[in-house]
DNA sequence: CGCATTGACATACGATGCGTATGTGGCCCA
DNA sequence: TGGGCCACATACGCATCGTATGTCAATGCG
């Protein structure tokens, strides 16, 4: 069994990254005071410069977090699609539904990449956007889509959903833009399509 | 003529933004220091205070410049296109070029949104975006393009030149990958057209 | 089983940087 | 030409980050 220390200080990990998620999504990553977040997590700073290194590491962690359950929902959506070129559009569609939530659209799509720099530079690897470049490559492989270029179209596919979110989040009435967005996004991704179906 | 004062506070303004333009370039928006800038200027805070009420209002005053110069080039750019797709085709190119250099990319992409809000609720309403709206909405118009929601459409293609962009911009040989993603651009552009051509 | 050591976290300190309140010198108009 | 006003400089307080130091409990060894 794991050490009581190390239980200990996983807790510890935990308490902050969940304070962290909720500071940073509320009031955005610069107007974070650490102070209140160690605090909110009946901590205090020492603990966080001891684990994470300093405010930038804890939004490290907070991302790498955040990124692996988006990548999980992705999957789900994925599954439950008739084939995989489905699969791809269900996935741009979870994408599109993820980003309507204020802790995804600030920390992922905001201050993340304000801060950390460009996501795929992220010692994660960005996990969400390689699963794209394998389906697209697969697709490309069985003759679905056009050939080209599978990273850069992965690439292009996020970002036109990420901007459809970012666009739907900020709307008067999301709910009644979703939809258009969604259809939109269909429209465009199916000019990868390699014949008219 | 304009009284000498007015003269005076324009060209402060001016000088203020030109230093604002480099330093957020260079360090980001938040390590940017106001004493730097404003000293590099020749000036002090005080005059940043009295003329953009602080650092959000310089930052929004540089984001209003750059964005008018991005939509001069994308006017440009479709000027010389032989039709109306073709020019929609050179803004989405023209976006993706642009967002190569760095002035743009830390400022209008990364630190402007982070610091700002939603690109879209910008006072100077996202003239970059408008146009491409505009665009698209004739090339609905014309039979061109499928009847899609032109806003949805236009920040999906927006979305989709940007990520490109940053791509392109993080990437080891930024020459090497330009046309790929101009390529898979094209191509998922493509999907919006009514019939195969 | 008890003590020295390590390490997780708290506390204390210094530095930096923003925003505001107050001061001042030069331009405009009577 | 002199007083008011305005653009900008100076001075201050406050918040916050990072680091250096302190402390107490858990661990492992004799």
């Amino acid at each position: 069994m794991a050490t009581k220390r190390a239980q200990m200080m996983e807790e510890t990990r935990a308490k902050l990254i969940r304070a962290a998620r909720k500071a940073f999504a509320a009031k955005g990553y610069a107007a974070a005071s650490m102070d209140e977040l160690t605090a909110e997590a009946g901590l205090t700073r020492g603990a966080l410069y001891h684990n994470f290194g300093g405010k930038q590491g804890l939004l490290q962690a907070v991302v790498d977090q955040i990124d692996r359950e988006m990548v999980e929902r992705m999957l789900a959506a994925q599954d439950q699609a008739a084939n995989r070129w489905d699969g791809l559009l269900e996935e741009g569609v979870a994408y599109i539904e993820m980003a309507l939530e204020p802790e995804v659209q600030r920390i992922m799509l905001l201050d993340g990449p304000a801060v950390l720099g460009d996501p795929s530079q992220w010692p994660n690897q960005n996990a969400c956007l390689l699963r794209t470049t394998q389906t697209l490559q697969a697709l490309i492989d069985e003759g679905t889509v056009k050939p080209v270029d599978a990273e850069a179209a992965a690439r292009l596919i996020n970002g036109a959903a990420l901007n459809a979110a970012l666009w739907i989040a900020a709307a008067d009435d999301p709910r009644a833009v979703l939809p258009k967005a969604v259809e939109a996004f269909r429209q465009l991704a199916a000019g990868l399509l390699r014949a008219e179906r």
